[in-house]
RNA sequence: GGUCUCAUGGUGUAGUGGUUAACAUGUCAGUCUGUCACACUGAAGAUCGCGGGUUCAAGUCCCGUUGAGACCGCCA
């Protein structure tokens, strides 16, 4: 049908016949001289046509996002535009065919569309024209590309894992499809292919990887969908190391191949407990520095009851140091950080700026000389500078320092959106404490190896357990997370009773695997990887939603075709359920 | 489950309780032979999300409701 796309004549292809075809990105009817600009995915070529021409009224008669065929001659330009790749070019045209004619869109098909989210998703089909959008989408299929032939060429294989399982107790919840054949009985979709990969693993596939749809009920944010892909990969005969390095040289190709960027491996590993103590959270943006400094020992002698009383209540006080931001942030803006605080759970926040050798602010009165003293040096206070403090449990001051770096970082561009900033955090706690059901339960999963030395703590001190666990981060998000696996059935099995499941509980949960460990378990690990939010930070999107071609709304619904909807009673009945009244 | 924000021509916004709801863009018609955000002239296009209330008077204030978004809880 065509010789061209739109994006590739140029100069040398002067003087040939050639034809195009596309949408009619922008028409200029000048009166005697007509210009549409023919946008395909690759691109916009002008095509130009006279008066004199038969076809003239024509492409009159064509409209915004009408289909069109183009049959003429690359001319050179009278006056070439240098913003085009095919600037110095036009196409002198001689045969015009509508293909499909299209009614005005509701939005405006370009980059810079001014249409807002909610019409973006209703009209997804027009929103994916838009070139930037279509970026998006290939730049997320040469991460899969690069990901497959990376893993091919290290001998893996990809094998695909059932969407339709067994409910897992643990972790997030799941989603339930109703079995027509089983009534009463419910497929759960997988959170991710957890079990399946470990098995193939038993199997002796050796070196597994996925590029797989998982799904959690859970609810939605901009970097959390409902329907999600993981890069998921499993290897037999590891430790943390072998993981380590192969996702590192997949990461540095993804790299390479997308973004032109040569990263450095091996990426910085710091502990859990490091990113605690310096970030506040387990997923530190280390595109920049302000660490949270903890100023317990400092302050714990002032008369400031503020930080008596925290400290009588087992809390902390932790600070941080925005350099040269005193200026930025005058007393209102101030109080608009204190505000955001707040969602962290913070009651307030204090802060002090370095003037004439002194520190001034809410802090200052307190302060003895000495203690004073001890804070510049402590935070490397400077003139300019502006600290932040918060005093109350840790938790909530970590949360909340943690949370307020991010915006700190943010508001004051230390957050640089071309540069890409991996970290590992690893060694993690093996166990959370959950207050509401008042038992252990796995930090990560409950098939994550504890290391060594706490293998045998896991029933008398599980508290203590430290684990083969390990999340990969990313300017500040959370990019994947996995582990070295339990392979030794009693491991399995203490690590079951650690979190309160009774014999009969795993047997009906997880008896399958149980069994399946015990016909010899090669040491195995992996590791999954998200990849709508890998695509998300290398296109510098803000939403998940950017990188996937038809995602959900916050609610969980799909804008454009407003599913879920109700099942007739028909369907209902099949399946033996109730209607819901 | 909770907190907050938003809802006004197709799209994006403005709109001190008071006349015919304003602007940009898009659409339509016309003029125009070198535009590329073409330019210029003109026109059409809104029961101000929905329901109730306060008031002489509501796009504006109050209550409810629906939808959208951000965040907390939840979720790796």
């Amino acid at each position: 049908m065509r010789t061209h796309n739109n994006g590739e004549l140029r100069i040398k292809n002067v003087g040939e016949n050639v034809v195009l075809a596309g949408w009619a990105a922008k028409k200029r009817n000048l009166g005697g001289l007509i210009f549409v600009d023919l946008r395909d995915r690759s691109g916009i070529t002008q095509v130009v046509c006279k008066p004199e021409n038969k076809n003239y009224p024509i492409l009159q008669s064509v409209k915004n996002e009408y289909v069109i065929k183009v049959t003429g001659k690359v001319i050179e330009r009278e006056n070439k535009n240098k913003n085009l790749p095919t600037g110095e070019i036009e196409v002198d045209c001689l045969e015009v065919e509508i293909l499909s004619e299209a009614e005005a869109t509701p939005m405006i098909i370009a980059d810079e569309t001014d249409a807002l989210e909610d019409i973006r998703m209703k009209y997804r089909y027009l929103d994916l024209r838009r070139p930037v959008m279509q970026k998006n989408l290939i730049l997320r299929h040469n991460i899969t590309k690069v990901v497959r032939n990376y893993f091919d060429s290290q001998d893996f294989i990809e094998v695909e894992t059932p969407v339709f399982g067994k409910t897992t107790p643990e972790g997030a919840r799941d989603y339930l499809v109703p079995s027509r054949v089983n009534p009463g009985k419910f497929y759960a979709l997988p959170q991710s292919p957890q079990l399946y990969k470990q098995l193939l693993m038993i199997s002796g596939l050796e070196k597994y990887y996925q590029i797989v749809k998982c799904f959690r009920d859970e609810d939605l944010r901009a970097d959390r969908q409902m329907e999600f892909t993981q890069i998921d990969v499993e290897m037999s005969f590891v430790d943390e190391e072998d993981i380590y390095k192969m996702i590192e040289g997949m990461l540095q190709k993804i790299m390479q191949v997308t973004k032109n960027i040569d990263i450095k491996i091996p990426f910085p590993r710091i502990s859990f407990d490091e990113s605690l103590d310096r970030f506040g959270n387990d997923k530190p943006d280390t595109r920049f520095s302000m660490e949270l400094k903890d100023l317990t020992a400092i302050v714990k002698d002032i008369d400031f009851s503020l930080f008596k009383n925290t400290i009588a209540e087992g809390g902390i006080i932790k600070g941080l140091n925005a350099k040269n931001a005193a200026l930025k942030y005058s007393r209102k803006e101030i109080d608009r950080l204190t505000e955001e605080v707040k969602k962290y759970k913070a009651k307030g926040l204090l802060w002090g700026k370095f003037e004439n050798n002194s520190l001034t602010g809410s802090l200052a009165k307190y302060l003895t000389p000495e203690v004073e003293h001890q804070l510049i040096d402590k935070l490397a206070i400077e003139t300019g500078d502006i600290i932040f403090i918060i005093s109350d449990q840790k938790n909530i001051v970590n949360a909340s320092l943690a949370y307020l770096r991010n915006l700190l970082g943010k508001e004051l561009d230390l957050a640089d959106p071309n540069k890409f900033s991996y970290i590992w955090i690893n060694n993690w706690p093996s166990f959370d404490f959950d207050e509401n059901e008042q038992r252990y339960v796995a930090a990560h999963h409950p098939f994550t190896s504890p290391k060594d030395e706490f293998k045998d703590l896991l029933l008398t001190h599980p508290e203590k357990c430290y684990s083969k666990c390990y999340d990969i981060v990313l300017n500040g998000f959370e990019l994947g997370s996995g582990s070295i696996r339990i392979h030794e059935q009693k491991v399995q099995s203490a690590m079951f009773k650690a979190i309160g499941l009774t014999e009969e509980e795993i047997k009906q949960k997880f008896g399958y695997f149980v069994d399946a460990l015990k016909f010899g378990t090669p040491p195995h690990g992996g590791i999954a990887l998200g990849l709508d939010r890998l695509a998300m930070i290398l296109t510098n999107s803000p939403s998940i939603r950017d990188v996937i071609a038809f995602p959900k709304s916050a609610n969980a619904i799909c804008p454009m075709s407003e599913a879920p909807t109700a099942a007739s009673e028909a369907q209902l009945r099949e399946l033996k359920l109730e209607i819901k009244k």
